[in-house]
DNA sequence: CTGAAAGCGCTAACAA
DNA sequence: TTGTTAGCGCTTTCAG
């Protein structure tokens, strides 16, 4: 590959003229630079990139740090991020953690050593003192969803999840239902998650305020997958006198759910109404479309990306507000014993992708 | 950020002596080694992978290109590219095309700029000459369902979309399907693509092996999206004589599909049987599951990065055989006439993830 | 067993 | 307007 010494030997000018010309800084006469410029395309230059971050200690490259990017909700994310950050001339490394501290940590320290310019973390597989350890000092983190009491963790980006879980509430009991099973995250790993308790939280309020308390005995978990979703949902249908509606605190385990109802021979919501949390591009196509609180992943990212690459460029940035949810009501809700096949039409957000 | 020199400094040895001791190459003294290790830590050192990279000309970087990372199918295939790679200690640039030709040249090139190691290339976004042109010379490339005829692109790891296509067929052939309309892909820009021509060309392999003719007229066209495959099945379904099934080119327009359906108050497979391609996550947990051909991604794309991995570290390799697809018959297709809610257990891999 | 020295390709003062 | 020079942090020959 073609260096800046070539180019120089190839024109005759010195390896620092060429540098300038190539980028476009410095005074050089209008001829020089031509040249110079025609001599670059000539033998094919590709600056290295490499080299040139040794010397300005920027690669122009972040982090975005996920548990799961087989998790259509972290495709939509991965997409936000992308965009923005390559409008700004940067560049992504998705860390994958698959829950494994261990992992994530290990792969944390390689991205410390690779030198991103800042990191988007968001929670699920790392704890915050590992995140920080594990970086160094002074590395612009911009911590997404981690919802942490205090402002402890700065600058962050949020949703409102406990407004989330209030709309769940509400909607379910409007309809009068009052036997309501949870399917909730949780991994011997990790233990409970912030944001998902929040989600609890929110429903707990809501209940409340209805005049209703939350029966522990209904609460089920999972690790946010399609087969943890499906064997909580199995085990509540077994109990002597099952609910009438299970809220999974996200989409993938309210699929979950929606699939052993099918097993059973089942249907929601005539049968059990099903609600979720995300609202994942499929979860308008699923069968019955889900009833899920929406969380509006390219604003929210959007946002995001645009304070990290703030605080990268030095700027004093703080935490914004929480981002509201709102609640989808699709299919897989109705009052409890309502008729099967009284077949709605699914207008609402269909074929959005 | 401590550098080898500060740890040199502080013990007193050489920053080569230091840079063998923690590479853990050349020939020191056991207690030399231990101090300068223990220093290491207690400074928090942490190596500069670009200084590395600079000397060793390798960044321990891949590249992999897809179209659109929101689209689940993608996800699958990130995860199992990252995967590989980790364990070998690469890292992966995910880049997006979004089909789009500028911005995936731009992209490409910035990786060459950034000296990944090689790239797996999937087709949708570019061109193989603009992938060829926009990189270096040498630069390991594996190219993944390309499918091109010859062996023109070496080398090419693909899966077996004839078979898939003509599996289709004899499904729905055998249902006694005689009116079917496709729904495949092509972009403005992009045109058709040759992946998809192949499914359909493995599709009218089987339709004339039945002794039926392919009929022209059913064809319609989408861009991989879910609101595309709405829009070409309303316009089919607003033919004064409609099909009987719908074959869409990938799960994504097939769900668009079934929306369509839906939001005219009709049902698959009763008044209609889809089938899709790609067997997505969601593709079991549809209303109704989806009829599919399904490709194990992971397989796939683990054959793959090894294979680039093995192109990186020097080795000969040539493509292998194409990996076989099968068709995945859930519940989005029948014979045509079925009546409704004839409802079957849908035991096939549900709760799978 | 350890140190000295060169250099990867580039940027950015400073000099001419 | 251009050239000279000094590194960025690291690896790796080659001496000692």
């Amino acid at each position: 590959m073609a260096t800046l010494r070539d180019i120089a030997q190839a024109t005759g000018a010195t390896v620092s003229t060429v540098s300038y010309a190539l980028a476009g800084k410095g005074t050089l006469a209008q001829e020089t630079r031509a040249r110079i410029i025609a001599c670059a395309h000539e033998l094919g230059y590709r600056p290295n990139l490499i080299a040139r971050s040794l010397v300005t200690e920027r690669t122009s490259t972040i982090g975005l740090i996920v548990t799961d990017i087989a998790n259509p909700f972290y495709g939509e994310v991965a997409q936000a991020v992308e965009r923005v950050a390559y409008r700004a001339g940067y560049r992504v490394f998705f860390v994958n953690t698959d829950r494994d501290e261990r992992l994530g940590r290990e792969l944390l320290e390689d991205l410390t050593a690779r030198r991103v310019d800042g990191i988007i973390a968001m929670p699920g597989g790392l704890s915050a003192e590992t995140i920080l350890s594990a970086t160094s000092l002074g590395l612009p983190i911009v911590w997404c969803m981690w919802e942490e009491e205090e402002h402890h963790l700065s600058p962050a980006v949020g949703v409102d999840l406990v407004m989330g879980g209030r709309l769940v509430a509400d909607h379910l009991m409007a309809f009068g239902h009052r036997r309501v099973a949870i399917v909730m995250h949780r991994t011997e790993s990790t233990g409970l998650t912030r944001g998902h308790c929040l989600r609890l939280q929110g429903y707990s309020d809501g209940l409340a305020h209805a005049g209703y308390p939350l029966d522990a005995s209904l609460i089920r978990f999972g690790d946010s997958t399609i087969a943890s979703g499906r064997t909580a949902a199995l085990e509540l249908l077994d109990l002597s006198s099952p609910p009438t509606a299970i809220f999974a605190t996200n989409d993938l385990m309210a699929i979950g759910v929606l699939a052993a109802l099918r097993e059973r021979g089942l249907q929601a919501p005539h049968h059990m109404s099903v609600v979720g949390f995300d609202d994942i591009v499929t979860a308008a196509q699923l069968g019955p479309p889900l009833t899920t609180v929406h969380i509006d992943k390219a604003t929210f990212m959007t946002a995001a990306t645009t304070l990290l690459l703030r605080a990268i460029a030095g700027e004093a940035v703080t935490s914004p507000a929480l981002l509201p949810t709102r609640l989808v009501v699709r299919e897989s809700t109705a009052p409890p014993g309502t008729p099967p096949n009284n077949h709605r039409q699914g207008k609402e957000d269909e074929g959005a992708l």
